[in-house]
DNA sequence: TTCATAGATTGACCAATCTCGATGGATGGG
DNA sequence: CCCATCCATCGAGATTGGTCAATCTATGAA
């Protein structure tokens, strides 16, 4: 656990636990992103700006059907992108205001 | 490995492999997001808009001094934050450039 | 030189994550 | 009804990641 500060140290003005800055909503979010297929994913809807039958996903990439199926409940589940059924097909495309978040996280470390 | 398509299927006009959107150098930039002790650091460090030396960022947790200081590692690593040693002491401070880099990860999200 | 402190590194353990094959549920065609 | 297809879910195996105690390096003081 955290090492007893000495008395007389001087490295700088102790500031005690602050504690608390929200930053756990973020968390999820930046694990979701925080993998190169997902981002790729994530790539193909933007280029598309519209939505993306799930089987399209598969195919752009060499990775198992259940492999993708478990990045796309990741990035649903993130809030980063919707699914729609219809039919057989599930479309997938991004979820609005997902970019938003990023834009919070980047205000939050700016102070 | 990736399913082969059936011909007659009309889910959607085949693309094709894209590929190459290069997102891999925001892989590690999320990757470090990705955890809630450094975003954390970072919040400190935002909030303080200067250095904080690593006894303070240490007092600030629950955790071993070799658990921070690998957190550290990872945020310096991700071109995150900066390091100066001076004299015994080592004082850590946002990156300039690190949160630009959250901007660009945004645009290539937004096509 | 000898000692104390700041902080980085090592090695090990446990939990989370990525990946797969196999299976299951839902939809549509015959 | 039966069957094929799309896609999600279920374990299982392998890898990655967070955490700690113990150790090591470097700096400064005596």
């Amino acid at each position: 656990m955290a090492r007893t500060k000495t008395a007389d140290a001087e490295c700088c003005a102790p500031t005690g636990r602050a504690g608390g800055r929200a930053t756990r909503p973020y968390v999820q979010l930046c694990k979701a992103l925080a993998d190169e297929t997902r981002l790729e994913v994530l790539g193909m809807l933007a280029e598309r700006a519209g939505e993306l039958c799930a089987c399209e996903i598969e195919a752009h990439f060499d990775l198992s059907q259940p492999t993708i199926s478990h990045h796309l409940r990741v990035l649903r589940e993130a809030g980063l992108i919707r699914a729609a059924r219809r039919g057989t097909w599930n479309y997938y495309s991004l979820e609005r205001g997902a970019l938003d978040r990023l834009g919070e996280l980047r205000a939050l470390l700016t102070g």
